[in-house]
DNA sequence: ATCTGTGGCCACCAGC
DNA sequence: GCTGGTGGCCAC
């Protein structure tokens, strides 16, 4: 027999069938010659390994530069090699006559380990083609991780979904309006993204370590020191914590619940085998930084104990810790995504520890401690640990498991396996999607060095230091205005992409003829003769989540589990589709084609001016507009529908009525407004009272401010809401000048972006607080954390908050502050910060209108 | 080892 | 005191 199907706990339990299951990933096992796939059943919840010796195929080496056109096409033509790759760069190591190649694929099924481990091979070189001994799985089957198989007499076969009557409906609809390639290829994507999101069976889990000292965190290599305390929170209800039992310790009170099951443990090996007994019984395992730490640590721990390395489910690599049989996912990585950060969570969190991400997004923070975790009593010590295997488990678990089903549907299009998909980047996704396309239509991956030949910017940055012109950001007419109409164009960047046929291969193409195909404002041409790829592929997804699963989503006869679905995955379309433009322009992303990137702008720039002026010949008067969007001034139905109605027909993109303020006040800068909108509900944009640095305090008074304007309803309601203002600020600045405001309230707050040595140049005021910290208390703060300090008088100007003592405080600076903040926000009103109070001067601010 | 882009505002640093 | 540069945070 070819195939033998091992259930996760049964090694050796040989199987025909599987009923429909999840692809997980595949890899290649060289001692068995094998390959392995991973599947996850929801019914059962469990993992399936799926032994296969078929269907592999070898690769095919080429040296690209030694190799004609035609072989490469005879090569192509083959059907008993599985892909084509080229080498990059070849080293000669030393006499012996082995070469180093750097390998170019990136399939995600690629047999040897997905994306990263081939890219490095060592390979003696006898001819410019060489058959590598390493296999590929069939990828012609176009086997999509996250997608539904089921097994069926030993054979892989993909489950058939249909598309619901409703998309299939509104698909109708948009597919008469585009060409061959992009409907067939918008059935796909709607026939893959259709599939169900099943529930996923996962245990969250921290494990509490003996420190070596205080503030000093154990070494996960050596593994040193006992493993005391470990708790698992589960989907299917798990919650307990494990403890080792030190005889130097006291018990303490039980502080946890009657659900929390607590066992105890007299010995570290037992605890260890109880821990890895409990990680098998789960498909999913959750940590948050178990590649550096949890998992690390429990993996070496055993090794140090002398546990059979059989009986450890964890298998270490570079810098990742994966399970044999499930799948782990360190939510760490996820979060520091900030492609997720900014569109899956809006931005929500902006630290990423546990307790900066579960605060943000949660409302949930770890416990604090007062003494040396080393020292706690047990009880104390399980609380603590509960806790942050219940905040990562809840991670995974708030908005209807939103986090498991993006990455599901990011697997899905990326063509990645899911625990790849949640710790790399955007680049490594669309990389991904990209490269299973060039293979499914046999087309060879370029190199970098041949994408740079399609040539350099056109355009110059206004920002020194950027490689090309980006968006434009319409001069703000200041002042108030009432009734302002918000338009966007919808997915600006992929819109333009789709429409004007943008790839690395059709801009500057080849063809004598298309070179009249100018773009205004540039010196680039686009080809009039071919589809390009990336332009295909992306348009694609772009017209699926504009035209049929933003309008789905929003439709009232569906079901939850529908609108759930759509929602998810009208959120990750719009992940990738933000981030698809941003990527040809990144030196790092392996199709990096600047004159795309550049192009792509450009249009922008012209889509918007074109825009303009039309209003401008309707009589409409804009009053702002940033990158893809325009602020009009009460606009009337007719001349909205107009206008609307000329970018779709004439441009070919969506232009939408995104909102209508009530009034929207803008200051002389850009980027910089405060709109109301009829509910009351105020936005501000990039003012900084809602930056997330500024302290309490001035953040206190800047909304209280907002809150007054909020209740305006017309021209006259100013009058009474610049007296309201008046009172508020005059107060806070008394309380601000008696040094009654609490020292925690006027904290800044600021990230660490580096380490603190890796501040070479200037030493901002942050930085210099992290360093007192450091110097005085030994506590390091370290890159991604968030340093708290106060401005005072005299020494450096600044203090960790920590340190800081009342009567310290930089008054002066605050109220400096203060006043900037509100400028801002005034200004815009016509008003000015020490008028409203009604003082000339500072001192009259404080002192004034108290009798 | 990891990494999507440019435009804009603000406060501060450091050098003159 | 002025000024260019840096760092942080934000808009899109």
């Amino acid at each position: 027999m070819s195939s033998i199907l091992v259930e996760q706990k049964a090694q050796s339990d040989s199987v025909e069938n599987l009923s429909d299951s999840i692809l997980i990933s595949a890899t290649y096992d060289g001692d068995k010659k094998k390959a392995v796939l991973k599947f996850y059943e929801p019914k059962e919840k469990k993992i399936y390994l799926w032994e296969d010796n078929t269907n592999h195929r070898p690769y095919c080496l080429i040296r690209r530069d030694k190799v004609s056109l035609e072989t490469l096409r005879e090569l192509r033509a083959r059907k008993d090699v599985a892909d084509i790759v080229d080498i990059e760069k070849l080293d000669l190591r030393g006499d012996r006559k082995i070469m180093v190649a750097k390998v170019i694929t990136t399939n995600p099924l690629a047999i040897g380990g997905g994306v990263d481990s081939i890219r490095s091979i060592t390979t003696t070189w006898e001819s410019d083609i060489k058959y590598y001994e390493n296999f590929l799985y069939d990828y012609e089957k176009g086997l999509i991780p996250g997608a539904f198989y089921r097994i069926q007499n030993s054979k892989i076969v993909p489950v058939e979904y249909d598309i619901p009557a409703n998309v299939r409906e509104a698909l109708k609809k948009g597919l008469s309006r585009v060409d061959g390639d992009s409907a067939s290829k918008i059935i796909e994507w709607a026939q893959l993204l259709g599939q169900p999101l099943p529930d996923i069976k996962r245990v969250a889990l921290d494990i509490e370590v003996v420190p070596p000292e205080e503030n000093r965190l154990p070494d996960p290599e050596t593994a040193d020191h006992r493993v005391i305390a470990i708790s698992f929170v589960s989907s299917d209800g798990l919650k307990e914590v494990l403890l080792l039992r030190r005889k130097d310790i006291k018990d303490g009170q039980n502080v946890l619940g009657p659900e929390v099951n607590i066992r105890w443990f007299d010995d570290e090996q037992e605890l260890l085998n109880a821990i890895f007994a409990r990680i098998n019984e789960y498909p999913f395992v959750i940590t948050f930084n178990g590649d550096e730490f949890d998992l690390k640590y429990l993996c070496n721990r055993a090794k140090k104990l002398g546990i059979y390395e059989e009986q450890v489910p964890i298998q270490l690599g570079r810098d990742w810790a994966g399970l044999r049989r499930g799948v782990h996912i360190d939510l760490y990585k996820t979060f520091i995504n900030r492609s997720l950060q900014i569109y899956a969570f809006g931005n929500k969190y902006s630290e990423h520890t546990l307790n900066g991400v579960a605060e943000a997004l949660l409302g949930k923070t770890k416990i604090e401690l007062d003494d040396f975790i080393g020292n706690l009593p047990h009880y104390e010590l399980a609380n603590y640990c509960y806790n942050d295997a219940q905040i990562t488990f809840d991670l995974t678990n708030f908005s209807q498991e939103i986090l498991m089903k993006i990455l599901l549907v990011i697997a899905r299009v990326a063509k990645m396996p899911l625990d790849d998909a949640s710790r790399v980047g955007v680049s490594n996704w669309i990389r991904s999607m990209l490269s299973f396309d060039h293979r499914r239509m046999n087309a060879l991956i370029p190199r970098k060095d041949e994408l740079q030949e399609v040539g350099g910017a056109s355009t110059e940055a206004i920002i020194k230091g950027k490689k090309y012109k980006g968006g434009m950001v319409v001069e703000p007419k200041s002042g108030v205005h009432f009734n302002v109409a918000v338009l966007d164009f919808a997915s600006l960047y992929p819109s333009i992409i789709k429409v004007n046929n943008l790839s690395y291969e059709t801009v500057r193409c080849v063809h004598e003829e298309c070179k009249s195909n100018k773009i205004e404002g540039t010196e680039y041409w686009v080809c009039t003769k071919r589809r390009g790829i990336t332009s295909l592929l992306i348009g694609s997804l772009r017209d699926l989540r504009v035209n049929y699963y933003k309008p789905i989503a929003k439709s009232p006869n569906l079901t939850k589990e529908q609108k759930d679905l759509y929602n998810v995955v009208s959120q990750a379309l719009k992940v990738i589709l933000n981030a698809s433009y941003g990527v040809m322009g990144a030196e790092i992303f392996p199709l990096y084609c600047l004159p795309v990137a550049d192009a792509t702008a450009a249009l922008g720039r012209n889509t918007i001016t074109a825009t303009i002026n039309r209003c401008k010949e309707l009589d409409i008067e804009v009053v702002y507009g940033d990158t893809d969007s325009l602020f009009l001034k009460a606009p009337s139905q007719e001349q909205i529908k107009e206008i609307t109605n000329w970018a779709s027909d004439k441009l070919g993109i969506e232009l939408d009525l995104d909102k209508v303020y009530r009034y929207v006040a803008f200051s002389s800068r850009k980027k910089n407004y405060l709109g109301v909108m009829p509910d009351g509900i105020i936005d501000i944009k990039g003012l900084t009272g809602k930056k997330s640095h500024v302290p309490r305090f001035i953040k206190d008074a800047f909304y209280e401010t907002v809150e007054i304007l909020s209740k305006v309803q017309s021209t006259e309601d100013f009058e009474k809401a610049r007296e309201d203002i008046r009172n508020d600020i005059r107060k806070r600045a008394r309380a601000l000048k008696a040094k009654e405001v609490p020292l925690d309230q006027l904290a800044f707050t600021i990230m660490m972006s580096k380490e603190i040595e890796d501040y070479k140049g200037t030493k901002p005021q942050h930085v210099r607080a992290a360093e007192q910290l450091k110097i005085k208390k030994g506590k390091e703060v370290k890159a991604g954390e968030v340093i708290s300090f106060i401005k005072t008088l005299g020494s450096n100007g600044v203090r960790p908050l920590e340190l800081a003592k009342k009567e310290e405080v930089d008054t002066e600076k605050y109220m400096e502050y203060l006043r900037s903040t509100f400028d801002q926000l005034l200004d815009a009103l016509g008003y000015d910060f020490e008028e409203i109070l009604g003082a000339r001067t500072l001192d009259e601010i404080f002192w004034g209108g108290q009798s």
